[in-house]
DNA sequence: TCAATCAATCAATCAATCTTGATGCATCAA
DNA sequence: TTGATGCATCAAGATTGATTGATTGATTGA
């Protein structure tokens, strides 16, 4: 994959987390998986509001849900963090030169 | 700083990222500084276009530029970088366990 | 000076995202 | 079977973000 490819894929990513309310929803998920209901009551969002954010973030491959009786259960994906998580390490560079001369 | 607080502050770093554009000129800012009318060049992009989002970024506290003459230097802010980094870092917890029950 | 170059900005248009309230569907308890 | 609950989805409108082409200001070399 090259790092072209890399940011293609990452860029759903970062886009789940461009928002307040899907970055504290987030949050809430790092504690554990966390059923709508909940999730409803803690963030105080509108339950559709929450229902789309959710969908967002899923559909981005943020979180993953499971339907247990009539409730929906959402969790954070491990895999997905650590997606980016490298590709910023990657972009630490320690000391950057400057550049010389341009154009 | 409240992890609240700090959410707050990581949303306009993430929604610096969430755009492909952007992400590609992050990655050639990674190599080092370079100056708008190289990124131009390499991008392919549109000169209003870019500057619009070297603007955006910038603002966002991602990246930091020079002026040189006639010439503008853009680089990655590692602070920035490394502020996303540790705050996911923090999410990523090993083994989350199931919620038992709800509501 | 004068013309050329680099980059920011602006206004207008267009596109994507978010919000809201309503509706529908599945599940469960009575 | 009925009513209530949890959640997704939808259509409409509002908000925000991106693109375009033109203009402007600063800097440089002739």
């Amino acid at each position: 994959m090259t790092p072209a490819t890399t940011a293609q894929a990452l860029c759903p990513l970062f886009k789940a987390l461009a928002d307040p309310r899907r970055l504290e929803v987030v949050l809430a998920l790092a504690a554990g998986e966390r059923c709508v209901c909940e999730l409803t009551e803690q963030m105080g969002l509108a339950q559709s509001k929450l229902s789309f954010h959710l969908k967002v973030m899923r559909e981005a491959g943020l979180l993953d849900s499971r339907v247990q009786g009539r409730w929906v259960y959402y969790r954070l994906r491990p895999e997905a963090i650590a997606q980016m998580g490298s590709w910023l390490e990657r972009l630490q560079v320690s000391e950057l030169p400057k550049a010389q001369s341009c154009c």
